[in-house]
DNA sequence: GAGTGGTCTAGACCACGGT
DNA sequence: CCGTGGTCTAGACCACTCC
């Protein structure tokens, strides 16, 4: 029972190239094809096309046709830019099946004015309330990433420290307040602050990843602004692109 | 003189955003509207929004509208996913202007066969020839990232020592060899090798940040892999996605 | 010249949000 | 309920690649 067209398309493409049905290097039949075999039009052919492309499995070349790019052989990964909203995602991730155990102790939680050195970090506004939550994640009981948020305390309405402790986005969620739209992220290495080395167990080395990221409410506002610091040899993200 | 009408809208309302006559938290005219206003059909608008919202601009919400999301303040940014492919690029960035001088030296230029280990690496098949290059970059002087690569040899016809220290993207331009079609990138920070504290000018910090990269051509073939290993404290990588 | 993907039109129906 | 964005159809013309 087909809800969405390009969707079906789409999985369909995925999985007969995973099955060399399209060998790498080779094209893919004509759109012109796709469309008179799925019956539906080109236009619908060309959506599924575009999502693998944005996957990274295909590339198209004008007058030349859709080409299946060479598989890479992936590494695993435990981080990717996807799952970072809500550090519960990580335990969905099939690659982290040898992690046995997350859990998360909040070491701070306070509400502060966002004053001007604030404003400059979050975007925020001068003047606004937010809450300053400080998150150490442990991994089989390491403490392998500290996470310094602040979030606009308007739109959370009375959240308790129980609700941060659990799942900020599942508070949300249950109670209905608004829906994630987009996040922005940049990501960089530090030299290692002494908060870094109190909480952190980053053994003899000086630095740390930092990936900094900020949320979107789909009423467009900024909502929340979060440094994820993570002890080095761990962590990795993905990304695609095509030209 | 519109060459591509979507792209003439994005622009006209990139504009349009950055100068507040839609301020952030407002939505857009409605996708008729603004068809209406163009002259052009629906889908065409609904292209132009696609991109503004890949860009992290606007989020449309089903029922209500196309939101604008706030702006962020944002820091220097010296690395980007997007200019990774050649070096060169940096040059060219506006928010690096601070920096004088970029050169490259090439440390290791070796042709070598692919084996088991390589393979592994690089995802490139056992048995192929490829040149192995190792690129210092310098910034005003200071030894800030090394690059490893390997490149297919069979992709390059006879390139010397002398292109690999130009730029190897202009060497394959120059010679209409093929076209980068996209690339593939993980991000990770790891402890310096002994080679990492022997070429970079990285003082007493113990790691790295590593981009690793995967570059295909046109054809589907994977062409280059890069490992870009940089001295901390001194990049940023900026990333968008939307919900 | 034949075949490919890239752009665009002019319609249609649906699901969802706010009233 | 009405207006919004989401999906889809059935055409058309163009630019490019390859033979």
């Amino acid at each position: 029972m087909p809800k969405k067209l390009y969707s079906d398309i789409y999985d369909t493409l995925k999985d007969e190239i995973n099955k060399q049905v399209y060998p790498p290097r080779n094209t893919l039949p004509g759109e012109e094809d796709l469309a008179a075999r799925f019956d539906v039009t080109r236009n619908t052919v060309r959506r599924a096309l575009k999502e693998l492309q944005s996957d990274g499995l295909v590339y198209a070349v004008k007058g030349r046709g859709v080409v299946v790019l060479e598989p890479i052989r992936d590494d695993k990964v435990v981080f990717t830019a996807d799952n970072n909203i809500g550090f519960e995602g990580l335990k969905k991730f099939p690659q982290n099946k040898f992690i046995q155990e997350l859990s998360t102790e909040v070491l701070s939680f306070e509400e502060v004015e966002v004053d001007e050195r604030i404003e400059k970090i979050t975007s925020f506004n001068a003047g606004d309330k937010a809450f300053y939550i400080e998150r150490l994640r442990l991994f089989d009981g390491n403490a392998l990433v500290v996470d310094n948020s602040y979030f606009r305390k308007s739109m959370l309405k009375d959240m308790t420290v129980e609700d941060a402790k659990s799942s900020i986005y599942q508070y949300i969620r249950d109670n209905n307040l608004f829906k994630i739209a987009a996040e922005r992220s940049t990501t960089t290495v530090e030299s290692a602050t002494k908060r870094d080395m109190q909480v952190l167990d980053i053994d003899d080395m000086n630095c740390v990843g930092v990936l900094t990221k900020f949320v979107y409410t789909d009423t467009g506002s900024l909502f929340e602004h979060t440094q994820t610091r993570y002890v080095p040899n761990n962590f990795s993200m993905v990304d695609f692109k095509s030209f």
